[in-house]
DNA sequence: GTTCTGATACTCGGGATCGAGTAATCGAAC
DNA sequence: GTTCGATTACTCGATCCCGAGTATCAGAAC
């Protein structure tokens, strides 16, 4: 049992649609398009309806009618119930509250770079730390613009909290290929015999711990 | 066509053993666990025989010999395929060389926070802050641990990357709590003001940006 | 010598997930 | 007035994924 009877993203987004109001699915997901949600939240609209008939079933959200607009096929539009309230703030308090163990794929990349040659991962790092940089520099431009608009600092916290692990993340990166190129990483030597060898095709000898018995 | 044939980290880590010698699935998983990869990678083992055989099938692998061993079930021994090693450096040369946009359950809650009024919102960055302090001791034990015993920088550089990661955040974390809490975040009144007509049962008008028409 | 514990080695069912597909309608343009 | 592309609104089946379960065996313990 996971610890939420719907744990889809996309059910928590689409418990925010109805907390303002009642609405359709398909409004739902132009709603959340147009705030940009999908930006922070992983978002799969084809999963929308599947989402959408789970809460129902788990009680969460209800039909309350189906429009017939014009010739259009029939829209179902949901409201929330107070069940549904609850596990919305209940949620939302656990995001914030509560830090989860998340697996970011460059920590995956970095627990294996061993496995690529010292010159190769310096020169990825490089790269990385390269993108990087431009990603931080469009967000400073959506950032500008946003302001200009009049968009309330409130509603752009997701993105400054983007910003502070990308800065922190290229400060890292930097200083990982550094030490990297100019050997002052320990170890960095041993990492560098092993590709040699494999280079020249002889067996390898795995790192093993100096044994403590 | 998701990027890559076998898009699961545990194939990752499957082809990170193999490429240092043949082994068979229950050792594979014995020596990932031993490596603490699980720290780094989201590994379900649960989901080891299928992905196995996914990449058995995408001839990543291949199976090298079964042996019996005792009276014990039969262990099939794979060895990695020269496909299966250009998967697994293209795979961490990605992996490290490309920032992959992903979404922190901690974003997702952000993006949200207005849902909740604004001094459940402060209790609980608070409560966040300090659950982040208390990780990175935790942390900072183990690496003080693992220096002792001689295991060289190279090895820890996730869990690095990571403290990185997390000062940043307790920054951001402290800052937003501080802003929210004296008022200086731009759009506080408005939020308070919102949940305090709902806590009074008022209908409640959703923000809209001036129409620039 | 038999009970127990823990490691070994694997299996399986079914829900979650997701991209690709479909079908109807609207508006603009010619 | 009809072509055509964009938008609206939804469907579906193939794959993925995982937790919980199972069965066996080695060694400890009594």
């Amino acid at each position: 049992m996971p610890r939420r009877k719907v744990s889809n993203p996309l059910a928590l987004a689409v418990l925010s649609c109805l907390a303002e109001r009642p609405m359709h699915p398909y409004e739902m997901s132009t709603t959340m398009r147009e705030r940009g949600k999908h930006e922070s939240i992983k978002l799969n609209y084809g999963s929308l309806y599947s989402v959408v008939e789970s809460l129902q079933k788990h009680g969460l959200i209800a039909p309350r009618e189906t429009v017939k607009d014009g010739r259009r096929p029939e829209r179902t539009v949901y409201e929330i119930t107070s069940a549904g309230r609850l596990e919305y703030v209940d949620w939302l308090a656990e995001l914030i509250g509560t830090p989860a163990k998340e697996y970011p794929t460059f920590e995956a990349g970095l627990s294996l770079i061993g496995g690529l040659p010292p010159d190769d991962a310096v020169r990825l790092l490089q790269q990385r730390a390269a993108l990087l940089r431009s990603q931080l520099q469009g967000g400073a431009e959506l950032e500008r613009y946003a302001k200009e608009i009049g968009v309330p600092q409130l509603f752009l916290v997701e993105a400054d909290y983007r910003r502070g692990q990308i800065e922190a993340e290229i400060g890292f990166v930097d200083k990982l290929a550094a030490s990297i190129a100019d050997g002052s990483l320990d170890g960095v030597d041993y990492w560098r015999q092993i590709h040699e060898q494999y280079a020249a095709g002889e067996e390898v000898t795995p790192f093993r711990l100096p044994s403590q018995k």
